[in-house]
DNA sequence: CAATAGATCATCT
DNA sequence: GATGATCTATTGC
């Protein structure tokens, strides 16, 4: 354990169930997706490339697999927690990179597959409304993928140059 | 800054 | 046996 660590979500991409051929549950229900198939407000957590994992959460009714992908997080927290689990301690590496990134925010956060069925409403690892704060979204295609790489399922923060920075550096597409 | 290579393995065909 | 919702280091402009 390294430590509690709070980040607010900035960017995310929205996975469809049998319709999104992009969705890890496009199929159907396998032993990894089944999680996808059950009530909202859960984490789907998975292995991505043998060597990172990405954080989900379950959004759709039961039955069907929708869920969110998170993108990145801007740092609010914790910030020395999440340098120590990202492996960054003596390395100049600013604030901004610690959690720009599906695969880096989970490391940051200590997210694993041991969180994989997890119930994001309560427990140890929570997703919650934050302020009233207003602000602008953006859309773009999703990163990283080969099926459906032209659908505008990619939400971010957008209006503000000084969050852009917390956001992935992938371009849309693949 | 852009493009590329390599690491590494659970999952599904 | 092929694939992939990524990241880092490296090379080339």
């Amino acid at each position: 354990m390294h430590g509690s660590a709070v980040g607010r979500i900035v960017e995310t991409e929205a996975y469809l169930g049998l319709q999104d051929r992009a969705a890890h549950a496009w199929r159907g229900i396998t032993p990894r997706t089944k999680v996808l198939f059950g009530p909202a407000g859960h984490a789907y957590v998975y292995l991505i490339y043998g060597m990172y994992e990405c954080l989900n959460i379950v959004a759709d009714k039961e039955g069907e697999p929708g869920c969110v992908l998170i993108r990145a997080l801007e740092p609010v927290a914790g910030l020395s927690a999440m340098r120590k689990r990202r492996g960054l301690l003596n390395k100049d590496v600013r604030d901004h990179e610690l959690a720009n990134g599906p695969g880096k925010l989970t490391i940051a956060m200590g997210i694993t597959r041991a969180h994989n069925g997890a119930d994001l409403t309560r427990g140890r690892l929570v997703v919650c409304d934050g302020t009233e704060e207003k602000f602008e979204t953006g859309v773009s295609p999703r990163i990283g993928i080969r099926h459906n790489a032209d659908w505008p399922m990619r939400f971010y923060i957008a209006g503000n140059t000084s969050v852009s920075r917390f956001q992935s550096s992938g371009r849309p597409g693949r």
